[in-house]
DNA sequence: GACCTGACGCCCC
DNA sequence: AGGGGCGCCAGGT
């Protein structure tokens, strides 16, 4: 087992997040049976890197706060790309977060 | 190898 | 209801 493995499923995971609909690093390492959010938080941060088609800016902590808006390039580009979305944003967190909120387990349905 | 630092979250005041 | 403590796991120093 390479120890990186599960990063590609937590890629896997943030990928199929729909568009206009957020999730948590807790409900994704929850999902993977990562055994810590931070876990979640560490695989996107070396996303950047590869930036490429995943949507990290889907990924709020469990308040609905962006958590990791500062890791962006711009620090205004995680709300920006939820509003074009069409997820609202204020005060640097998610507008109805609870209804918004997206769980991995919901694409097994 | 000890110690610190997180894109976290739960428990306990 | 807001804040501190702590478990979590990977990296950096």
């Amino acid at each position: 087992m390479s120890k990186t493995h599960y990063i590609e499923d937590v890629y896997e995971v943030v990928r199929s997040i729909p568009k206009g609909r957020v999730s948590t690093y807790g409900a994704i390492a929850d999902f993977l049976s990562l055994g810590s959010a931070r876990m979640v938080g560490w695989a996107l941060r070396n996303s950047s890197v590869m930036d490429g088609p995943i949507p990290a800016h889907r990924v709020v902590n469990r308040e609905g706060y962006l958590s990791g808006r500062l890791h962006f390039t711009d620090p205004k580009y995680m709300q920006r790309a939820l509003e074009r979305e069409g997820v609202k944003v204020k005060e640097d967190t998610v507008v109805d977060f609870k209804k918004l909120f997206w769980h991995p387990a919901e694409n097994m349905l």
